[in-house]
DNA sequence: GCGACGTAGGTGCACCATACACATACCGGG
DNA sequence: CCCGGTATGTGTATGGTGCACCTACGTCGC
């Protein structure tokens, strides 16, 4: 607009990818390649490969899930992923540290509509 | 609970400050030690103020915003930042990342609460 | 046979925001 | 005179993220 342009990083939350995962590995057992796949759903638009494997190691290291190794009859092979009960206690506390920030969100758009409004009045 | 009790580093949006910044200044021209007292309303705790003062310089230095020495009587001299043109349109722009961002949230815990009830179902 | 392509998993590295510690300066009160 | 509150900064380590690149398997087409 004005010349500068600014790239605007937009900022999705911090450890973001590591709750999306559980979450689509609560609603069912998966693989990593699979996992790519459905994490735009959630907001995660161009999320590189390397990240989100060692994020599912790290999350297996760290005993919120489980992997095993799942031979296939067409194409390489396929490490599958599931959700442990730690892992799932782990979603739980998540799940409500992002409804927490959901209701920061709230609060900022309400507050950001009332100074447009304000600032609309005054012209 | 396990044992582990692993730290969950809960991550507000990346470069979450500069929007706080900005809409706290379209509510009103203010100065850096304030504005760390009004952070927390929008969800940010413990902010640590050399942060602050380097985002409110750097976008000093990108003409979001203007700054104004202020002598005071009691105490010492206060920088005063106002939002400029430029800096509303950028907050602007940034509200509808937010938005965005807080309808993958909805997603997120819709999601969330259905692959609960699935899991409780199932017991 | 052989290269290209899609699938699947993985490493190395640089960047940048954040976090933590620490420094400076002004003022008033005990 | 030192201390605490106000107010603004600097230096630096850490860690998540992004980008580039690599290996390996199977299949299709030439």
């Amino acid at each position: 607009m004005t010349g500068g342009a600014e790239e605007v990083p937009v900022g999705l939350p911090r450890n973001y990818l590591r709750p999306c995962l559980l979450l689509l590995l609560a609603e069912g057992t998966s693989h990593g390649y699979e996992l790519l796949d459905q994490l735009p759903a959630l907001g995660m638009h161009r999320v590189d490969p390397g990240g989100l494997y060692r994020c599912l190691r790290a999350m297996d290291q760290e005993g919120l899930v489980r992997s095993a190794w799942e031979p296939s009859t067409s194409g390489p092979a396929r490490r599958t992923y599931e959700l442990t009960d730690e892992g799932r206690e782990w979603l739980h506390v998540v799940a409500g540290s992002l409804a927490e920030l959901s209701r920061s969100l709230a609060t900022y758009r309400r507050r950001y509509q009332r100074s447009v409004q304000r600032h609309e009045r005054r012209r």
